[in-house]
DNA sequence: GGAAATAAATTTGTATGCAATTTACGTGAG
DNA sequence: CTCACGTAAATTGCATACAAATTTATTTCC
């Protein structure tokens, strides 16, 4: 995780750093949805926009493309990175595999007050889902996520999980849910809350994947009606 | 193209994509160990190694880095990733669940004609597993496991698997192994190529996370060896 | 008017220069 | 002899200049 240790909340850019920081920039620009998938990044523009010379913004282009953000195109520049349908889906498909082993790790090494906080964020969440409070609902989900991934205490898995996460974050934090769904998910949540207090890892590793896999199904759902609709 | 045009880019590199190829090349040396893990990157030298100027290459780094394959260091260069055990033992975890998913998902599409290419690889294996061929041993046991990935029909799959498989090469595929250890690997692929053939899925998943285990113990079993006795 | 060719403008890729920081080295004090 | 300090060398980071490629605009011809 090279560029993620700065504050991706500046505003202004810290000089000592361009590189990484321009590259947080941008980040957090492709997550905001400020820089949507396809979008062309011209240099120019950019350089204008972060009031700095290309050099610093072609060596941030470069560490987000090394990290499968944005796309390098022979003398045409860079464009962020498009995910096909299929490749949402397969993403899901690997996240799915490591949100499971992050729980069965997480039942192994969680400490009380990890469990707390958790705890803590499922209410928070609860309250969120009975005032149908999607943005709530989804914040205190991803927040839940991310304590069990950190409770795994393996770097290298919290690394893979968090770059696959931020291409498709939009899609996962950003989508419709029909009440049925809801309802399920956060049900879902609660066997999931159970497991980890009894240390079960087996158990919540194949909750985990059920409830990845059932979330899959419905944003693809979804995303395959939207481009329907797109098309017709 | 000129002859002497083809000629070059064997031993230099291509000049129309001059950062990508510095990357390759440099992701080349860093695997075959010739730039070893915590060794510096000084750019003048590497510059007047590959030919280039310092834009290219410092772009290069940034790729690399990207990929979490090297590390910057504010002002101070870049270095090649420096894996600690507990670093290598996590990326291992990783792995298995990985190749457990990539083989339960290989066993859902595989097409007989890449059946066939891993019966042959089985048996490439089993040849040089027979004539003590180490490196032999490694090529097969490589490619099997390639096969597999790219059976998944999981892009984002290979993906990951590739970028981790990258960080930790040198070690899984350079490794020594007791005779005991390389005989139960043998018959763990025998067990596992039973699975393909049979379409399922789920005990594949089993053995593949099975074996990286195994494979993670007996490797961390000697690089703690390895380091005790550097130790004293 | 439209298609092809051509020229201009834009954009990207690389090389190089300069400033800032870090590292190396020599000198002298304790 | 060791350590601290100061200066010089080396190295890194950024800005800019130039070259090559692509895109856009214009002209030419049918």
């Amino acid at each position: 995780m090279p560029f993620e240790t700065i504050a991706n909340t500046v505003t202004s850019i810290d000089r000592s750093a361009l590189h990484a920081a321009v590259a947080a920039r941008l980040k957090a620009m492709i997550i905001e949805g400020a820089l949507p998938p396809g979008a062309r990044l011209n240099e120019r523009v950019l350089c204008e926009q972060l009031d700095v010379s290309r050099t610093p913004l072609r060596e941030a282009f470069k560490l987000l493309a090394g990290a499968g953000l944005i796309e390098l195109q022979q003398n045409r520049g860079a464009v962020v990175a498009r995910l096909a349908l299929e490749d949402i889906d397969a993403t899901f498909t690997v996240i799915a595999a490591l949100e499971g082993l992050a729980g069965e790790l997480a039942a192994q090494h969680i400490t009380a007050a990890e469990l707390i906080e958790i705890r803590a964020l499922q209410f928070d969440m609860l309250a969120s889902h009975a005032r149908r409070d999607l943005p709530g609902y989804f914040n205190a989900n991803m927040r839940i996520h991310a304590c069990i991934s950190a409770a795994a205490r393996n770097p290298v898995l919290a690394e893979t999980f968090e770059r696959l996460n931020t291409r498709i974050f939009a899609t996962r934090y950003r989508s419709n849910l029909t009440p049925e769904r809801w309802d399920q998910a956060v049900a879902e949540h609660a066997d999931m809350l159970k497991c980890l207090e009894a240390r079960d890892g087996k158990q919540l590793r194949l909750l985990l994947e059920t409830h990845l896999h059932n979330k899959r199904a419905t944003i693809m759902a979804e995303l395959r009606a939207r481009q329907a609709a797109a098309a017709a």
